[in-house]
DNA sequence: AAGCTGAGGTTCAAATAATGAACCAGTAAG
DNA sequence: CTTACTGGTTCATTATTTGAACCTCAGCTT
């Protein structure tokens, strides 16, 4: 395991712990020595992606982020733009919507706009998703190609509920259906009794730079509902990506079957994980 | 240099570069080797830190910062609370307003107010300030106590203008005089030509936590616009403060001279950065 | 078409950094 | 006083990182 590795599973586990740990927490919590994990926060505090408290001596998330996130979202202003967007869907569909980005092998939510019903699906900004259970993650890979999404399938599909698809087969049919629809459902195939719907949110390229989903508690929304709020979210993000891009026309289809079966640009990945 | 403040670099070189630049730029612009380069972008984009665009090869912030700012901000939502008394210093000074937050030894300017006039001051949100040639670096380093302050005298002062404090002496004398008005005050030392004044914000505790700034050019901010400033910005930080730590009276002074004199956990200093 | 040039990406012996069991010190409870 | 926790540190051992040289591809010049 890389030593970058490592701080990045650290700065994980920090921001996955509900409140301000100690040392020993976090080394427990992350499954790292005691002495790695105080080196690491060290470090990681020299350059403010972690703090400590002097006095109580315990460590939180640094402001080190909230800059960086600055710097991108003013080059790249993908959650402020999606913002009004993400209301108007929680208007015309009453459920919470939360809007996500990829980030590594998953996806991270980077906004939520909360129902108004107080038997609400309830998500936490910064949640990190995976992508075979959840109907953001399917509506991200059914934008993708056979090639990458490989490193999906080879590694094992964890089953969250008994919903969850974890055989190769049963997503390769849930990622069909959602090519077909323009959108995927996930019946409480992450967390029993939450029903949710997404969209995937293209670039002027057909690549997918994020997701939009629509959930609900179970009790409420029906698979009926459910098409209903997927065609609403599916909506919305071409409104979305008309705001992102631009309005000119580009040449791939709805669901952004173009650059993979068109321009793979030569035969090494550029991104290789081995 | 550990790895992972190579990698810290890395991410911070990548912040500061205009727009999307390739390998060789970043290997360039790190000073490091392009296979080393090479393999931390791809680690970090493993962790949606870095993202790669596939098409055009070149590299770009993730989104990770953004899911772990929003975590930060909903735990210490320091950003959020200051923007409406940002705006508030914009109507009453009519200059750009910054406020930053400590990041390892500089300050991450993590919200920017632009005035309103034509011809004024522009901040980059994200920008990396160092601490003692800044209005608000000299605002936190008021605040800190003579064992913490160490640290900063020990490395060399960087001279950005001829107005910058390069000896120790100087330094101290400002902070002094900071400590006294309870706002400190730079006239061209770190940019040419730009005025600024700042005051620190300060925890229950009376440990800084970030800081608020004005700044103009000099052209229109003379040395007595910038005294009110500083009056000003040292009125908002207060109402801040009351609006962070709610209305509560704690026994420090309103420069913060309590923890380092009173409360010395121990000799040996939580984090040691040797 | 042959020959550059410079891009991104890769290799492997050599150099360097990370590791963790055992340690110290402080503190709070019994 | 003893026990049992903290947070923090040490240093011989071990594993990772390093970078000069390399490859391949695309675009440009002749």
């Amino acid at each position: 395991m890389s030593t970058i590795a490592k701080a990045m599973h650290l700065l994980n586990t920090l921001a996955d712990m509900r409140m301000e740990p100690g040392l020993t927490d976090i080394a427990t919590a992350s499954g790292m020595d005691k002495a790695t994990t105080r080196r690491m926060l060290v470090e990681l505090s020299r350059f403010g992606f972690v703090e400590q408290d002097l006095l109580t001596r315990r460590y939180r998330l640094g402001s080190a982020p909230v800059r960086l996130a600055r710097i991108r979202e003013q080059r790249y202003p993908f959650a402020s733009i999606v913002a009004p967007f993400a209301r108007e869907l929680v208007a015309t569909t009453g459920e919470t919507v939360h809007v996500s980005e990829p980030a590594g092998d998953r996806l991270a939510t980077v906004h939520v706009e909360m129902s108004d019903y107080t038997h609400r699906v309830i998500i936490d900004p910064g949640q990190l998703l995976p992508l075979h259970a959840t109907a953001s993650g399917l509506a991200y890979l059914s934008t993708l190609g056979p090639a990458e999404l490989e490193a999906t399938f080879a590694t094992p599909l964890t089953a969250f509920t008994a919903a969850t698809a974890t055989s190769t087969d049963q997503l390769r049919e849930r990622l069909n259906e959602g090519r077909r629809l323009g959108y995927c459902i996930s019946e409480g195939g992450y967390e029993a009794g939450v029903m949710s719907a997404a969209a995937a949110i293209l670039d002027a390229k057909g690549r997918a730079r994020g997701t939009i989903a629509v959930a609900g508690p179970a009790m409420r929304v029906d698979r009926a509902k459910l098409e209903e709020f997927g065609a609403h979210a599916a909506e919305i993000a071409r409104s979305i990506e008309r705001a992102l891009w631009g309005t000119q026309k580009t040449g791939q289809d709805r669901h952004g079957r173009t650059e993979w079966m068109t321009a793979e640009r030569s035969k090494t990945r550029a991104i290789s994980q081995s």
